[in-house]
DNA sequence: AAGTTGCA
DNA sequence: AAGC
């Protein structure tokens, strides 16, 4: 990656090579201290599927599901509220996101070199006003962007550590996932795997 | 292989 | 169904 780009696939910027070397390490760091106080959770649908992505959260709120359906909540599965979202990404958020709203969720995806997220909305937030930002580090990861229906047209691009994703305005409700990984495509985690953070405002 | 659609 |  040479200097940070700006590209945009129906509505979603990326920022190409926004995070330099030492950022992401140092975020890798916050995550870690996020997981030591809230681990990872393996969700299932409202059908009862496992999500191959495994999740955990920092704010006022993290986003669950079970067969109970998709809802944001205060509290870790575990009944532990989460921890608060590191000052590191407050600066990411107010760089990029253009709101004048603090975030109230850091969701933390993992990734394993063979999970992958099928298309959705996000749309369980009360403001859809509000964007999403994203964040990647680790292994690349083919990131899939549609329209507001689902049925519409799907390009994508792929994602690489220190890459940050904003759904906002005519992005914010384009459908989006996450097809595959290219495992071991980064030396942030010698183990592999992907992480990945977005910052939401909830109500 | 990749992109859509249908499912309950 | 953020999965198959």
């Amino acid at each position: 990656m040479t200097l940070p780009q700006e590209i945009d696939l129906n509505g979603v910027r990326v920022y190409q090579g926004a995070l330099d070397r030492y950022a992401q390490v140092s975020l890798l760091e916050d995550v870690r201290a996020i997981l030591r106080a809230a681990p990872l959770v393996r969700h299932v649908t409202p059908s009862g599927k496992p999500m191959s992505v495994r999740m955990s959260a920092a704010g006022d709120f993290g986003w669950v599901t079970d067969r109970s359906g998709y809802r944001y909540q205060r509290h870790h599965p575990s009944g532990t509220p989460w921890p608060p979202i590191p000052a590191s990404l407050l600066i990411l958020w107010n760089k990029y996101s253009k709101s004048d709203r603090a975030p109230e969720c850091c969701l933390v995806n993992w990734y394993a070199p063979d999970a992958k997220m099928g298309l959705h909305q996000d749309n369980d937030e009360a403001d859809l006003a509000q964007p999403v930002l994203s964040i990647s580090l680790g292994d690349d990861a083919r990131f899939r962007v549609g329209g507001t229906e689902r049925s519409d047209p799907t390009r994508s691009i792929w994602l690489s550590s220190g890459d940050i994703a904003v759904l906002g305005g005519a992005g914010r409700l384009a459908y989006h996932g996450v097809d595959k990984l290219r495992a071991g495509s980064s030396s942030l985690m010698p183990n592999g795997g992907r992480i990945n953070l977005t910052l939401r405002v909830v109500t």
